[in-house]
RNA sequence: UGGGGUAUCGCCAAGCGGUAAGGCAUUGGUUUUUGGUACCAAUAUUCGGGGGUUCGAAUCCCUCUACCCCAUCCA
């Protein structure tokens, strides 16, 4: 399985480790106005599985905030796939609207603090206000509103003295923000609609953007996890909690990469869509991604679980392929489920030489799956085979039964084809056959050999059934309408034909029909008079892929061509700079380029340069290292001086410490302000350059790596950075590694 | 166009300056009374492009490109 931690559960792991949190506290936050889909399975196989892997607690509540969407019928459906999916919600199940009368205290303190409003302007000015992506907002002129002013509005709002729409409560933040969610986001709005939960006792409702973070407050949860579509949103969250200045510890919000599958749609729009445009038969048609079609469908909750797991988690936005749940879900039921036979599309034979019946001891698994069970099979002169696996002109490679090719019946004897019997328009109606009464499976001592065994059923005792075959919702692999859809995923037999035992003992409700697939005992229709059977999944089938390959897009080739756009132009001042940095001191372009371009960093490395006449060397480590420390930080805000940088640069310069070293001693400069030298000394940081000393090292590293020392000496080159980088971790990195580099080499060539 | 993200194989995804993990898919082969399963093997000289720093870069710096999110009184 994955060994590899998400990024979730690294974050999750430090925030422990450094004592942010004594527990951890993850929440799985829905809002109940649609059916779950396999995507909050993601969310909520990580929500609960982060509480579950470090000993936390993970809280489902109900994100319902607003009335006007929200219904107690998909609460219960948010309840099913959590306990369908096998996680404890404990005690109670959370909901946001228990905390509305505390929420409406903390927007009060909010007011009272002058940190919001009560705006009255109309919709549309209110989205005019806001301004654009580019250009700034303007605040709204009742902003000014007094606290008593804004304390009574909001309370007559609460009150229901005004229409919808009449008043709003909004945070004062930042109408000129870059991130337009800060332009003081909505708070409080006023909706005269029941909820389903709290009734008719409150007429404005909070925000998501209020609420979420607080929610998440009150019940302790310590880490906030979300998609990544609420990105923006953090800076509000934090904002929040932030100028409430609540007791520590609070929440923090983590984004992730919801799930896309292709060939299917993961929108709640979308597939309500299907629902209410009858394109499906409803929320459970085993069509839908949602969880109660994967469970009428027949997937099971171990095969779902193992899919989040493989798919990892991650920030990029992706489309997973549909075959690695189908893999998964194959995986899970073949060493779970029965075999039996089902003729989908029967083909008769009669077996002319074959008198009476008897019944077969049949096997309920194969040979690889540890289960026992079986069930007796009946065998008689008439019979029924998949019509497929009869060819009267096989094209090469078929292994079924011909005129020419005997073929074994599964748990049965071989027959060989004696005559194709067709009707007038030359469709095969009846194959004449006969066996090989020394060929009985168990205890065959016919010799014959074959290519296969195949799919069977006695016409005497067979049970016709309903099987219902489901194809890829969509024929696009990213859909986008209702157009897209696959007008052939839905395809019902009504009368194929099934071994009896499967009816009459129901070893199970999911079986392999052997051959085909996976089939799941409809818990809806499925009644003894009709039995229904839903295909789950095929088996993998390398027949048809021969036969048909499928046509490789070539990728390759469609390699985009990169565009370079331009650079934007240097000014005057910088442009003089770059000039002086690369004419006078020979510097390289790029290097002057970044430091001329930047008005902290060249002033730094000029303070630098003023201290040690080492250009090149400094100029490399202010464009690379400084550069860093200084990302969106002005030079005051740095431990280190441009002293202690030329300091540094001189000590490389002679020869004290090696580059890498230097890296090190940067790094603990920028952490402590201290003096290089300082470092060094404390850490007994001087390189070694003395053969003599490292010599030794790399002979034992070489003897320790016999088979890496092959694979070199065979033309690997690349591990000469595995030899290097070994010398110098057993030196504390504090091996030259010019001379080491040069030491490695001469000692693996000889 | 401002801000926030993301880019590693056909699809997911590890990787945090020292030999490019793993899964799915694909392709061979072995076992097989399921064209299933299991097993073995193959499959990225290269990490969106271009530069730079370094003995050494997917990882650090600069720059360009592409895609996603944000202007619901939705969440």
């Amino acid at each position: 399985m994955n060994e590899s931690k998400d990024f979730l559960r690294l974050i999750v792991e430090e925030d422990l480790n450094s004592g942010k949190y004594k527990e951890v506290v993850t929440r799985f936050p829905p809002e109940p106005n649609g059916f779950p889909h396999i995507g909050h399975a993601k969310s909520i196989a990580l929500n609960f599985g982060i509480a579950r892997d470090y000993k936390g607690h993970c809280n489902l509540r109900m994100d319902d905030t607003d009335p006007s969407k929200e219904d107690t019928k998909y609460v219960q459906a948010l309840k099913d796939a959590v306990e369908w999916l096998g996680f404890d919600w404990g005690e109670n199940v959370y909901y946001t609207s228990d905390y509305f009368s505390k929420l409406y205290v903390y927007a009060q303190e909010l007011i009272k603090m002058g940190k919001a409003y009560v705006d009255s302007l109309s919709e549309e000015e209110i989205r005019e206000y806001r301004g654009t992506v580019t250009q700034p907002g303007k605040r709204s002129r009742y902003a000014q509103r007094s606290v008593e002013e804004n304390l009574e509005l909001f309370e007559k709002m609460k009150q229901g003295e005004f229409k919808d729409g009449e008043h709003i409560l909004r945070a004062k933040i930042d109408m000129s923000a870059a991130n337009m969610k800060m332009r003081d986001p909505l708070l409080y709005r006023i909706r005269h609609v029941k909820h389903f939960r709290a009734g008719d006792e409150w007429s404005i409702y909070p925000m998501y953007d209020f609420a979420h973070c607080l929610s998440d407050y009150i019940e302790g949860v310590t880490h906030s996890i979300c998609t990544l579509e609420f990105e923006n949103n953090r800076d509000v969250y934090n904002w929040v909690l932030d100028t409430l200045k609540l007791k520590p510890p609070r929440p923090y919000q983590h984004e992730f990469a919801r799930l896309g599958i292709n060939y299917t749609v993961m929108s709640k729009r979308k597939l309500l869509e299907l629902v209410e445009g009858g394109y499906v038969s409803g929320w459970d048609d085993p069509r839908l991604p949602s969880i109660a079609g994967y469970k009428r469908r027949g997937y099971t909750p171990e095969s779902i679980l193992n899919f989040c797991d493989q798919i990892g988690v991650a920030k990029a936005n992706s489309t997973v392929d549909i075959s690695q749940l189908e893999f998964c879900i194959r995986d899970d039921l073949n060493t779970k489920v029965p075999r039996v036979l089902c003729v989908l599309d029967p083909l008769k034979v009669s077996i002319v030489n074959y008198e009476g019946s008897e019944e077969i001891e049949a096997s309920y698994y194969p040979h690889d799956v540890p289960k026992e069970g079986s069930r007796k099979v009946l065998f008689s002169k008439e019979i029924y085979i998949e019509r497929d696996d009869f060819n009267e002109e096989p094209p090469s490679g078929y292994f079924r039964l011909t005129p020419t090719q005997d073929v074994r019946l599964r748990h049965g004897y071989i027959i060989t084809c004696k005559e194709v019997v067709k009707d007038t328009n030359g469709n095969i109606i009846e194959i004449k056959a006969e066996y090989y009464p020394d060929s009985k499976s168990g205890s065959d001592t016919s010799g014959r050999k074959v290519k296969s065994a195949i799919q069977w059923v006695s016409a005497k005792k067979a049970k016709e059934i309903e099987v219902r075959l489901y194809d890829r919702l969509y024929k696009n692999e990213a859909p986008e309408s209702i157009e897209d859809l696959n007008p052939n995923s839905l395809h019902v037999i009504q009368n194929a034909l099934i071994e009896s035992a499967v009816i009459d003992e129901k070893p199970d409700v999911r079986f392999q029909f052997e051959r085909q697939g996976y089939f799941y005992a409809d818990p809806v229709d499925y009644s003894d008079e009709k039995p229904v059977f839903n295909k789950i999944v095929s088996l993998k089938d390398s027949w048809s892929k021969k036969k048909k390959p499928q046509s490789r897009q070539n990728k390759a080739q469609a390699k985009k061509v990169q565009i370079d756009g331009e650079v934007t132009p240097m000014s005057e001042a910088e442009q003089a700079l770059f000039d002086r940095y690369t004419t006078k001191l020979h510097l390289n372009s790029e290097v002057a380029n970044t430091l001329a371009r930047d008005i902290n960093l060249s002033a730094f490395y000029s303070q630098a340069l003023s201290v040690i006449n080492s250009p090149v060397a400094l100029a490399n480590i202010v464009s690379n290292e400084v550069a860093r420390e200084l990302k969106g930080r002005e030079i005051s805000e740095l431990k280190f001086s441009a002293t202690q940088i030329a300091k540094l640069v001189k000590i490389i310069d002679d020869g004290t410490i090696s580059n890498k070293i230097a890296k090190q001693v940067f790094e603990q400069m920028s952490k402590t302000g201290k003096d290089p030298m300082w470092i060094v000394e404390q850490k007994g940081l001087i390189q070694i350059s003395d053969p003599s000393v490292i010599v030794p090292v790399i002979e034992d590293v070489i003897a320790k790596n016999p088979d890496n020392v092959a694979k070199f000496r065979a033309g690997n080159r690349k591990l000469l950075g595995f030899f290097v980088g070994q010398v110098l971790k057993s030196t504390g990195g504090k091996a030259n590694p010019q001379i080491v580099n040069k030491l490695v080499i001469e000692s693996l060539e000889k």
